[in-house]
DNA sequence: CTCCAGGTACTAA
DNA sequence: TTAGTACCTGGA
């Protein structure tokens, strides 16, 4: 495997905490897929060793999904450790980074991912894969990247019954649909650049199965939004159990409230809170 | 077997 | 604008 210098990274909780659902702990090796590749990572101190298949050491691919360029780090962790809580969260977990994942898969995987809880979500996602995603061999191990948009968009009914997905399936395809005949895509992707953050939910918004807190989830993990609170049900316990907010307070109240208390970096603070807090309960 | 986790769409007030 | 309710699956 190829290897390089490492640090200041939590990969196993980066990797397998809430933000992503496609990586594997596999003996010592973190297996996991973005777009056409599969990725294979081991952490030895502060070496990382990696490699990318079936296309071998594409280091750029690796390096571009592990680090958010625009962020600089440091100046992030100065504005969002700032008070007890997040002290307590950092220290437990220091170094939990946000990844760049593909905007597609992160769509229809948060899609998914609504009203079922973590575990659900991995085995579904799984198994979507080993039915209807690319086969890549390793090692003599098969393993499976995420259904291109175009097959989801192509699903019989009979295959949505099929999937396990239930309800949910018909979002996912109205969804691959939608991705494919229209131009939402280039739409969301052109308003992310220009960081339009409230066009962008608007798009997302529109499209069956995507809420409020999905829509954030998309925008945080999927398109490189740092200021993005996701309110799912840990989220809200967060707010009101150690900042106060209200039960009933409405999830823009709540949303608003993060952007400003969180310096610009929400998503962050977030993903911090997220995974002290709830492995705390 | 029952119970639980987990957001969104839809309808009625 | 808000409150209530149905929804689907896997796992304990």
């Amino acid at each position: 495997m190829n290897k390089i210098k490492f640090d200041n990274y939590n990969l196993h909780v980066t990797l397998l905490g809430g933000q992503s659902f496609s990586w594997i702990f596999d003996d010592g090796y973190y297996i996991g897929v973005m777009q056409n590749k599969i990725l294979k990572l081991k952490q030895d101190n502060d070496i990382l060793y990696w490699q990318t298949y079936p296309t071998q050491d594409d280091e750029k691919f690796v390096m571009n999904y592990l680090y958010r360029g625009p962020v600089h780090y440091d100046v992030m962790l100065k504005n969002v450790i700032k008070d007890n809580h997040l002290k307590s969260a950092f220290n437990k977990y220091p170094h939990i980074r946000l990844l760049n994942q593909e905007f597609e898969h992160t769509l229809l995987s948060f899609l998914i991912s609504s009203n079922n809880s973590i575990k659900s979500i991995r085995t579904r996602i799984r198994k979507l894969s080993q039915l209807y995603g690319e086969k890549i061999v390793i090692a003599d191990k098969d393993y499976y990247l995420f259904p291109k948009t175009e097959v989801l968009a192509d699903f019989s009914d009979v295959q949505i019954a099929n999937s396990g997905l239930g309800y949910r399936g018909e979002y996912v395809v109205n969804a691959a649909k939608t991705m494919i005949q229209t131009d939402v895509v280039k739409q969301i992707l052109d308003n992310s650049l220009n960081r339009n953050e409230s066009e962008v939910r608007e798009l997302l918004l529109g499209m069956k199965g995507i809420g409020e807190k999905v829509a954030d989830c998309i925008m945080a993990f999927g398109l490189e939004f740092d200021n993005v609170f996701p309110v799912d049900i840990w989220g809200r316990r967060i707010l009101t159990d150690l900042y106060g907010h209200n039960e009933k307070t409405k999830y823009s109240e709540l949303s608003s409230w993060t952007k400003a208390y969180f310096n610009g970096y929400a998503t962050w603070a977030g993903q911090y809170l997220f995974e002290w807090y709830r492995e705390k309960s």
